[in-house]
DNA sequence: TCAAAATAGGATAAAATTACTCCTGATTTG
DNA sequence: CAAATCAGGAGTAATTTTATCCTATTTTGA
C-alpha cells in the first residue's frame, strides 16, 4: 500500500529540480544531496525525462533540469511517472483481472478512494509543495 | 500502492461470513465459494479471527463465523488486520525512517491522503457494503 | 580534434516481499 | 474414539523492488 522507494526518490529529485531553478544539476549532485545511490538516481531521472517531467542536457555543463514549470507538474504525475498508473486493486487495473468486479460491492469503494487519492494527489504542484518548505 | 492479494481475500472472506449470517462456514466452503486456495485461506481467516473480526469454532459442524456485527466492522479493519497499519510511505510509518520528514514538505501531503484514505475505508461498513450489493 | 564530463539504455543481480503449501498438533462432536 | 475441523510454525516459489554495471552517445572547451 506504501509508495515505492523509486517514486519517493522520483518526488525528491523534483523537489531538487525546482529549487534549483534551471541550473543543470548532474546526477551525482542531486544523489548525494539527498542521500540516495548515484546509479539508481540516473534511472529515475531517466525515467522523469521519458515522461517529460525532467529535461537532461548531457555532456560537460550538462545535467538535468525541469520539462515544465514547477506549476505544471503534480505529485501524482510523479508518482505515476515512475511506478505507473496508481491503483489500488488489481481489478480496478483491469476489471478482467477480477470476474467479480461486475456482481461486486466492493469494487466501486476501491474506485472511489482511487479517485479521492488521485484527485488530492494530483491538487499538490510542486510550486505549491516548494512554497510550503519549512526551511 | 495496491492492497496486498490477500486484504482482497481477506475482505471476500468478511463479505461471506456476513452474507452467511452467523451459520459456521469452514474454509473450504469459503475458499471455493471465493476462488481463493483453501491453506491460503485458512491463513488469512486466522489472522482475521486473531483480530477479533472473526471467530473460529473447531471440529465437526464447526467453521468461522463473524466476532463483530457487519454494523461493527469496516473494510480498513480488515485490511489493517491483514497488511498491518495502513501507511503510504516509509516516513509515515515512522519518522526514524526519514531523517528528512522535520524539513520535508511533502511528509505532511502524505500524511493528509493518507488519513483521508482511512477515514474514508473506515466509513465502509460490512452492513453498508452488503445493502450496496447488486446480486 | 580529442579528452573529459555527462546522460542513455540494456542486462543483470541481490534483497525483500508476496503468495502460497505442508505438516503436526489441538479441539469438538457424535 | 474417529472424523472433521481449526491453530500455528516452518518452509518454498514467484514476483517485485532496489539497485549495479557496462557500453554507447553527446557535448563542451582547451
Amino acid at each position: 500500500m506504501q509508495i515505492t522507494r523509486e517514486a519517493d526518490y522520483a518526488v525528491r529529485c523534483v523537489m531538487y529540480l525546482a529549487a534549483a531553478a534551471g541550473r543543470p544539476a548532474p546526477v551525482g549532485e542531486i544523489a548525494d544531496a539527498q542521500g540516495m545511490s548515484t546509479p539508481f538516481t540516473a534511472k529515475i531521472l531517466q525515467k522523469l525525462v521519458n515522461a517529460g517531467i525532467a529535461a537532461s542536457r548531457r555532456g560537460i555543463k550538462g545535467g538535468f533540469v525541469l520539462g515544465k514549470a514547477p506549476s505544471e507538474t503534480t505529485l501524482l504525475e510523479v508518482i505515476e511517472a515512475v511506478q505507473g498508473p496508481l491503483a489500488l486493486n488489481v481489478c480496478v487495473v483491469d476489471k478482467k483481472n477480477c470476474d467479480r468486479s461486475s456482481h461486486c460491492s466492493v469494487h466501486p469503494v476501491w474506485m472511489e478512494v482511487q479517485a479521492d487519492m488521485k484527485k488530492k494527489l494530483g491538487s499538490y504542484t510542486f510550486e505549491r509543495l516548494l512554497k510550503g518548505k519549512p526551511h
